[in-house]
RNA sequence: GGCGAGUUACCCAAGCGGCCAAAGGGAUCUGACUGUAAAUCAGACGGCGUAGCCUUCGUGAGUUCGAACCUCGCACUCGCCA
């Protein structure tokens, strides 16, 4: 849950003029409106902003901790965030470029709406002139009847503008269409935001740059409706350097829940981080000086092998998502887990703890090891066991198995523990009963 | 409503009566090399008790010794016309 000790630790760096200037740094803006009347704005008293979260998943996600973080940098410069949550938007689903989505039952939706909520306020200060406020579009959006929507909002739409969003027109020109449940989901976001500029004097909303349709379509429609100028900023997609997507693991995303993405696993994917990501991550996921990171890259430079800049990012947002308890339990079974020594000659009780870190299973003294991969979620198949086995791929506390047929008799560690690794880094734990 | 095109494994995409569990690419996994990195090279990549068997090519029926490939119905998508 939130950790006020976190919170109360983070500052934006004060050797940038402004906080404009540091999140361009930062390299979190890839397109807003008016640059010179923004940074001006921001550096100015204090103005009410908003980001908003569909819960399209009952988990943000790394992509979302990015906007989060965002957030949190103004909310640190004494702007005041309005945190929503799309009860109504994620009812609709905005459209994305490749297919239609399937609509997510509305009870579902509810309760991810919850999730999201306390998952959104954690980050955000809760004290304070400029706390936090969480708002939901479902709250305006529910009263309004077809007809009032169509007259007071539809008649400020223009179709033409709308056909030339990317999200539309990607669709409109791919062989998947687009319904006009989805064609219309620009107009609910748009709506939001005249509902908050209304509401709060709202005057900035941020948002991905694949979001950016969507927010000016705000923008738009605040100037047309209120004939008021309101900004955007968009943040860029991060991306891998080696072309892959950014937050996933094994194909997974990576959830901020801890439930579904365990927080020693969210730990691994930070430290293996590529040298060639690091650097902008540190800028992008953590509140370290600009001073700081600079030192760090100049350790990439020099003494890549030490990973210096890897630890740091892993154990920075980790603990920030995290807390500092979980992260230093991930932290102490890696180090345990991917050490030099001998499995056996660890503690038995520090082993356990790693282990109890990672996926594991409990099984009988016989087990065959194929077995094991698939109870410990480390194969999907024993078809696909048998052929990491076969493929050199599986080890049993750090040896390697060369039959298929292998149990774990005779093989367990001080405690009835074992090490079943797949690969060089994937590792689950096995406790023989 | 009419006409035309399409629906293949995680994604893209070949196949157009037997040689198809299905080419190729991407993603992913493993090995070598390494720094729990990248790049590169090699292998794997529906399931299973793996020289064999089982279940797949939108869906349901059919033709055939035999169908992803042919016929008919249905669903969905795209385009043009109304």
């Amino acid at each position: 849950m939130s950790d006020p000790a976190i919170l109360s630790q983070q500052s934006n760096d004060s050797s940038f003029d402004d906080v404009w200037e540091e999140i361009v740094w930062r390299g979190l803006v890839h397109v807003s409106t008016d640059a010179a009347e923004l940074k001006e704005l921001l550096a100015g008293p204090p103005i009410t902003y908003y980001c908003g979260f569909d819960p399209t998943a009952p988990s943000l996600h790394l992509g979302n901790l990015v906007q989060i973080l965002l957030m949190r940098r103004l909310q640190l410069a004494g702007h005041h965030p309005l945190g929503l949550v799309g009860g109504s938007t994620g009812l609709i689903g905005d459209p994305r470029p490749t297919a239609e989505r399937t609509l997510t039952p509305a009870d579902t939706v509810a309760e991810w709406v919850g999730y999201l909520q306390a998952q959104v306020s954690r980050f955000l200060s809760a004290e304070g002139d400029n706390a936090v406020t969480m708002v939901n579009n479902l709250d305006w959006t529910a009263p309004l009847s077809a007809i009032d929507f169509l007259r007071e909002i539809g008649k400020y739409f223009r179709v033409g503008t709308m056909l030339k969003k990317d999200a539309v027109s990607a669709r409109l020109n791919s062989d998947a269409g687009i319904s006009y449940t989805e064609f219309s989901y620009q107009i609910l976001q748009g709506l939001d935001y005249l509902e908050l500029h209304r509401t709060y004097n709202c005057m900035l909303q941020t948002g991905g740059s694949d979001q950016w349709g969507n927010l000016t379509s705000g923008t738009d429609l605040v100037r047309r409706a209120e004939g008021d100028t309101v900004h955007a900023i968009g943040t860029p997609l991060i991306t891998n350097s080696d072309g892959t997507k950014f937050g996933k693991s094994e194909g997974n995303a990576i959830w901020l829940d801890p439930k579904l993405t365990s927080p020693y696993a969210f730990y691994q994917f930070w430290v293996n981080t590529d040298d060639a990501d690091v650097i902008f991550r540190l800028q992008v996921f953590t509140f370290l000086s600009r001073v700081e990171i600079e030192r760090l890259a100049d350790l990439v430079a020099t003494e890549p092998f030490r990973r210096e800049a890897q630890r740091t990012l892993a154990y920075e947002v980790t603990s920030l998502v995290h807390g500092v308890p979980a992260t230093d339990a991930a932290i102490h079974a890696a180090e345990a887990l991917f050490g030099q020594g001998d499995l056996a000659d660890l503690d038995p009780s520090t082993l356990e703890a790693a282990l109890r870190e990672l996926p594991n299973t409990t099984t009988t003294p016989n087990a065959a090891i194929i077995q094991l991969l698939v109870d410990t979620g480390l194969t999907t198949s024993l078809g696909e066991a048998r052929r990491a086995v076969k493929q050199g791929g599986v080890y049993l506390n750090n040896a390697k198995v060369t039959s298929e047929d292998a149990t774990i008799e005779g093989s367990t560690l001080a405690g009835g523990v074992a090490v079943l690794r797949r690969g060089k880094k994937t590792l689950a734990g096995v406790f023989v009963q």
